[in-house]
DNA sequence: ATAGTTAATCGTCGATTAACGATAAGGTTA
DNA sequence: TAACCTTATCGTTAATCGACGATTAACTAT
């Protein structure tokens, strides 16, 4: 059935500017997991989490892309938190931040 | 400390054509997922869930779109799953997937 | 100082996305 | 049948994305 479709009164509809700024916000972090190489690290990393991460090097490997390339979808992750970079001269470690993984679950179940 | 970055075994990165498979299907839902207008789309349908969904012609004028554009975020969603169009002729009227947004949770905690 | 290693950045390219107006298709109702 | 309403599709345009090789930058170690 549908017989009331199209009788949503206005007020159905109504949002806050805060509700609309959270929903951007929750479409900019499932933009950084729409990729299967972004997953794919978001993984690795989640499991590597208490051996202590890896090298961007590790990554290039594993994913099977160019080294430009996975070092631009670790800048995407890392501009949306869900990773992030220790200096261990030369060499950089990227690690998982699980925080941030929470909190991505934490604002979908807010939303939906 | 980051003293072990890059000690990790390759026995860390062993992953299965499934795992993969299933990290794909993840990032292919986000990304139906990725921009505020589908998140709009999405949230207004689920409010409307009891009362029987709504038209494309409500969303079109709820998230400012024109209304070819609204047609085509509402097919990507709906090709991702996430709602679903009941033909009330000569209207249609689009409704949430719950299932699909459970499922979509449920792929997120099992990869991380 | 020089050579080597690691990661970021640049420039380019083709493909995809997002947006729009215009048009077509499907189905009611007069 | 004809006019109408609703939604999908088409064609176009500009912008963004994803990939690559080449280069640069930062730092170590010889």
């Amino acid at each position: 059935m549908a017989t009331d479709c199209g009788k949503s009164t206005q007020l159905a509809f109504r949002v806050t500017e805060q509700q609309l700024i959270d929903e951007k916000s929750f479409a900019t972090q499932a933009k950084a997991m729409s990729h299967p190489a972004r997953v794919r690290i978001l993984k690795i990393l989640f499991n590597l989490d208490e051996l202590g991460g890896c090298l961007s090097s590790d990554l290039v490997a594993e994913v099977g892309l160019a080294q430009s390339t996975v070092s631009e979808h670790i800048r995407i992750l890392k501009q949306a938190g869900f990773i992030c970079a220790e200096p261990n001269p030369p060499k950089i470690c990227y690690r998982i931040n699980r925080q941030a993984l929470e909190d991505y679950k934490q604002q979908y179940c807010q939303l939906f």
